[in-house]
RNA sequence: GGGCCGGUAGCUCAGUCGGUAGAGCAGCUGGCUUUUAACCAGUUGGUCGUGGGUUCGAUUCCCGCCCGGCCCA
């Protein structure tokens, strides 16, 4: 795939583009770039649509268009050439007679996936497509590597994640997904400015990763002589904000884990995380799924998602069951009464294959029942509640029952979508799990919290009642678009070298 | 980390029960004044992922490795 910058082995192909930009540069080609488009061709589609070959001779309209060269149909003394901008494609009708005679002769030997522009009047073929009759052509860049085949496309994975600009000029499929993407991260954007939420930045690098469980990554900052991590959350930056009086804020960017590549996992990938003074769970469980709603009307026109085959109506009000009836409805062998028996859960897990070291607690091996068990079940849209505080330390006891937090998950097509919970405001109660989980990581846990001594700081000045949401942006975009893997919504995914 | 599948021309793919490979598109030459995957004639193009092994001979069989896909942990 690497091509040698010099050399007698440069493919033939590229070779022959070389040869034919040589001759063009000793001519005085210079990159044109004085050339100006009046339309895009999605425009000219939109516009003129309605009108059939003689009206649209009548109205004699004169256009500039421009982009990469798609389709190249040369018949001697006539040729059609598609050019490709970002709103689709136009049909360009080259003449000889019509233009001038020696650039018709140049403009044959042109090569798909050039970048050309054209001007003329528009009219309608005998098959009745809107195309340009030219009166000017120009070569604004010679492309020098051939594109892949104009039928079939390019269809291997590992190139289309490898050199996405390929993939988005041959495949339409995929420059929707990532418009869409766009489009998503707008309206949460606007939902979210529309409600009073202030879109903020937090630390990136930071010296005590924390706001998740999870493997962080490290790096150094050579001036200061330390080591940085990569965040794994923005979560406790963003409280620390409320502290200070933003009641409402949200951060829309990229988090850093220190974990596999799936079809699910890229090492970094997109958080939602919005903070609400003055609201519990309940409410942004509530906001979440209007939002949801509404982002479908939004995208799709309808608030059925089709993914996987299946649709998903997310205007009827999402299930939300807790993650102790789901064990016991997916595990039959347990009673609601050994729910919290340790030995009990041991045993389960053990059977179910997972790896007990002994020191988890019942909250942590509920949870791992729960993920074994009964996560990919979640297939309508899910509110998973009731999380244990053991795996919950950044959260609020639940006032009724203190193993429990006042905590949710959602799941939609077996996927975890978004987590949120009434946020641990208790200061000391805070300090303590940030003891436990310090505890667990010198026992080895290494995805164990670190302790925020500043977080408890800034606790202990006081934060507002608040609930919080983190929402993953690519399993929405998977879920919304319809893409199986993770690096179908990535631009860039991450590759081994 | 384990299992299965794949990697052959720029692209999409075929093929070789072991005798160094083919098609379509793209490219090149010629023809063609409304094409639509344009067409017609001719033609160039390959370290068959990579390193070993077996063999007179390996792209094909065997083993290791790399990259990717799917499934499992």
């Amino acid at each position: 795939m690497e091509q040698e910058p010099e050399g007698e082995s440069e493919h033939r192909l590229i070779a022959e583009r070389r040869r034919k930009l040589d001759a063009m540069r000793a001519a005085g080609f210079r990159f044109p770039n004085d050339r100006r488009r009046s339309a895009l061709a999605g425009q000219l589609h939109a516009t003129w649509a309605g009108y059939e070959t003689t009206a649209l001779e009548a109205k004699a309209v004169t256009v500039s268009v421009g982009g990469r060269m798609m389709a190249k149909r040369v018949m001697g003394k006539t040729s059609f050439i598609k050019l490709q901008d970002r709103s689709g494609q136009i049909q360009v009708f080259l003449q000889q007679g019509a233009i001038d005679e020696n650039q018709y002769r140049e403009c044959k030997g042109w090569d798909l996936g050039d970048i050309v522009w054209a001007e003329g009047t528009l009219f309608r073929t005998r098959t009745g497509e809107l195309s340009v009759r030219a009166t000017a052509v120009t070569l604004l860049v010679k492309s020098l590597r051939p594109l892949p085949e104009k039928f079939h496309g390019l269809t291997d994975q590992e190139t289309r994640y490898r050199q996405r600009y390929l993939d988005l000029i041959v495949n339409e499929e995929s420059r929707e997904v990532f418009r869409s993407r766009s489009r998503i991260v707008q309206f949460v954007r606007n939902y979210l400015d529309a409600m009073e939420f202030l879109e903020v930045e937090t630390p990136m690098m930071q010296s005590i990763p924390g706001g998740a469980i999870a493997r962080p990554f490290v790096t150094h900052h050579n001036a200061l002589d330390r080591d940085l991590y990569l965040r794994i959350a923005p979560e406790l930056y963003l409280k620390r904000l409320v502290v200070g009086g933003f009641e409402r804020v949200y951060e829309l960017n990229r988090n850093f884990r220190n974990e596999g590549v799936s079809a699910q996992h890229n090492p970094e990938f997109t958080m939602l995380e919005l903070y609400m003074a003055f609201a519990d769970h309940l409410v942004l469980m509530d906001m979440l799924e209007q939002l949801l709603r509404s982002l479908a009307e939004y995208l799709l026109g309808s608030p059925v998602v089709s993914c996987q085959g299946r649709g998903f109506d997310l205007s009827v009000p999402f299930r939300r069951a807790s993650i102790e009836d789901l064990v016991l409805e997916s595990n039959p062998g347990i009673r609601r009464e050994q729910l919290r028996d340790l030995d009990t859960l041991r045993e389960r897990c053990r059977g179910l294959g997972l790896e007990v070291s002994g020191r988890e607690g019942a909250g942590k091996l509920l949870t791992a029942i729960f993920e074994k068990t009964a996560e990919q079940r979640l297939v309508d849209p899910t509110y998973v509640t009731g999380f244990p505080a053991e795996v919950s330390p950044l959260a609020r006891r639940s006032d009724s029952d203190p193993f429990l937090t006042d905590r949710f998950e959602l799941y939609i097509a077996g996927r975890e979508i978004a987590n949120g919970f009434s946020e641990l405001n208790d200061a000391e109660d805070q300090a303590e799990r940030f003891r436990a989980q310090v505890q667990q990581k010198s026992a080895g846990d290494d995805e164990a919290m670190f302790y925020d001594e500043d977080y408890v700081t800034a606790l202990e000045f006081g934060m507002p009642p608040t609930a919080g949401l983190g929402v993953g942006i690519d399993r929405l975009v998977m879920f919304l678009t319809d893409r199986p893997s993770i690096r179908d919504v990535l631009l860039f995914p991450h590759m081994r070298d």
